[in-house]
DNA sequence: CTGCTAATTGATAATCGTTTTCAGTTGGAC
DNA sequence: GTCCAACTGAAAACGATTATCAATTAGCAG
């Protein structure tokens, strides 16, 4: 279940954060997509509509965000973090070390471990990293 | 089974790369290790053997050597990446948004869905990422 | 062993993404 | 409306990584 944008107000509003028409555009553009976005993405695709918002707030808000939980930060392969809202539509990755292509992937079920470690840690869980590394047909041929 | 330093000097000179001293002080580093290793690291602990081995030698080695499939690169939740010789003793993390902190754990077996991928894809696995990302309790109670 | 050549190296500079600093602005409680 | 802490954008600082380039060297041919 995605968040909401209203959600995501309120939880800000409790936490004694103002709620700022920046801020507004960054959240309506996370909620919106539905991938995995970097940061210069976001700041991209916000400055859309908003040509006066600078790249430094679009960080400051994904990191608010991601520390009130509101928001997941995701490490995959690439050198930029990605983020996406809470619980989206979810898949996995196989990536080649040697040409960084990404295949994706479903079908495995981690609930039953997320509910595992979510009783045995304390953690409210919110998302996860699946990723197997290795090399494709194309790069085992390769010198 | 971790790679012996004879098999991936092999490797080198089956793709007619050279085996430098500086490469070979690399891998040494990397197969000792038990731990993932970020470039700096690997820099720091080869340099007290090898004092004049430059930084960029050793970002280069470690792309060599990935994209050769000997060591596996990975994205743990920080900001650098970290390397470490194939198929190592293997732990998971569990990582809070919030305060950053990491829990391992153990105890998932991802060989049938790793058997099956690399049957699908004709990729040859090296490793995987498993990380659980949520909400610690400590930081559940925090505004 | 000697010489050759392409691969490799280290130092420097450039680049990229991200964070800090700071002076000016503003949301929202009163 | 007034006020103040929270927030903002621009510029500078920063750390990790990559590109450039002249000098060195591994490994092969003779």
């Amino acid at each position: 279940m995605k968040l909401t944008e209203r959600k995501i107000t309120t939880e800000l509003r409790k936490h004694g954060y103002k709620l700022t028409p920046q801020r507004q555009a960054v959240i309506d553009t996370i909620v919106a997509s539905q991938d995995l976005l970097t940061p210069a993405r976001v700041y991209e695709k916000v400055s859309r509509e908003h040509p006066d918002i600078g790249l430094v707030t679009v960080y400051r808000t994904l990191e608010l965000l991601s520390r009130l939980g509101l928001i997941c930060e995701l490490h995959s392969g690439g050198t930029c973090p990605t983020y996406t809202a809470s619980n989206p539509e979810h898949h996995h990755h196989l990536i080649c070390s040697g040409c960084g292509k990404v295949v994706d992937f479903t079908g495995h079920n981690l609930a039953p471990l997320e509910n595992r470690l979510a009783r045995e840690s304390g953690f409210r869980i919110q998302n996860h990293v699946l990723e197997f590394i290795g090399v494709c047909s194309a790069c085992q041929e390769t010198k």
